[in-house]
DNA sequence: GTAAAATGTTAGAATAGACTAACAAAATTT
DNA sequence: AAATTTTGTTAGTCTATTCTAACATTTTAC
């Protein structure tokens, strides 16, 4: 059996290592908001339940268990969020918080239901992958909107953040997801982004936010 | 701020006051599968936060604090129980333990968008009144089928168990809400009771599900 | 290649929620 | 009304999850 709070920890072990490749003691308490000895301790007992690989002084891993208990909790999440921005019409905005108490839900038949109605969806509405039913997810390279050049053009595929401020933000500016954006300029001294796409034209984006948005050619 | 678990406690304690008028630590511990001392300090702990009014040995009272909030979450967990029989396409068999647990999410949001997608229902799959937005509940007064005499021709109105268990042996029988129920016979020494309805006729219920079985006339 | 800084670990304490054992009060039986 | 049974309370323990303070190791800087 895995806790809640367990739940909450497998998942920011396999989000982070997604992001950095290996995980240590001290992003991992940033990442959940606890001291670091709170998160050591947990890693001690995850170890024990054979889902993390913890040696002193070395950096955590996720043993295959563990990936797949993560994987299915980032599943739950992920489908709960496109079930409600697509069955009930949430904005993509509202969603994260939600999908983060539906996520431990203990229903195989709430989750499938929702994989059903939705169709079988890929992707949540923030492009990421949707893991399937052995928690294995598909590994898409995105490219960061920081990293194309100027009259490139591309699509808008996914975003890193799914926190409602930066939603909102983004919602104002009437991006969304699929966008076709064509980059005009790109300001040398803060790699801020002048950009065309739909309706608007020369938005400028700061690199703090071009870093969250995830692109395909 | 109330924890999960105190919200299952004043929940109870809203369900056993309507069954009993009076609430005692037994029955509430009973019902909630734990010891009594632990729901006793329980108590203590839900009357510092004015949700319940404690006095040693005299029976469990809810303030109007502790009903309401007792209320909102019975809201909750009908409202979800509606939108997964409605809108998901589950048997009404199958929601109560699902419900269980979504009644906890902290989302006025979640639940105000069940309720407009649902169309303000006044009542959950199990013909159970849903509260209103103030955790006010109607006590409609049905009779269960027991009270019923040989002869009477009444509509089964709602059901007082939402166990899996009981509500397949009704699906077996197709008995649905709804249902409008005729009385042939009632076997004086067990009060069985033979009663015919919709493409069923000389069914046989115990007296442990007529008692079950609310109706109106 | 030490010294300083960053990171990780251990030990001990706090809170929530549950338990058992022992005791106290109230209700019921005879 | 005294004895018995039922019900309620208190005290102390246990586990999960968190914390702070102190100490240890590793990494980085000079």
């Amino acid at each position: 059996m895995v806790s809640l709070t367990e739940e909450n920890y497998l998942k920011a072990l396999l989000s982070l290592a997604k992001e950095k490749g290996e995980v240590n003691v001290t992003d991992l308490s940033k990442h959940l908001g606890i001291k670091m000895p709170t998160a050591n301790s947990m890693m001690k007992k995850l170890a024990e339940k054979k889902l993390v690989v913890y040696e002193s002084y070395k950096p955590l891993r996720l043993t295959e268990k563990g990936k797949k208990t993560a994987g299915l909790i980032i599943r739950k999440h992920r489908l709960t969020e496109m079930f409600l921005v697509d069955k009930m019409g949430f904005g993509w905005e509202q969603v994260h918080e939600i999908a983060e108490q539906i996520e431990h839900i203990h229903s195989q038949d709430f989750f499938e239901k929702m994989d059903e109605l939705l169709g079988y969806p890929k992707f949540d509405p923030h492009g990421s992958p949707i893991p399937d039913k052995n928690g294995k997810m598909e590994w898409i390279s995105y490219q960061t909107l920081t990293h194309c050049n100027v009259g490139d053009v591309v699509h808008l595929a996914a975003v890193t953040n799914s926190s409602a401020e930066f939603l909102k933000f983004l919602n104002a500016r009437e991006l969304k997801l699929g966008a076709r954006l064509r980059i005009l300029a790109i300001e040398s001294f803060d790699k801020s982004m002048t950009i065309t796409y739909d309706g608007r034209s020369d938005e400028v984006l700061s690199a703090l936010v071009c870093e969250k948005l995830l692109v395909t050619l």
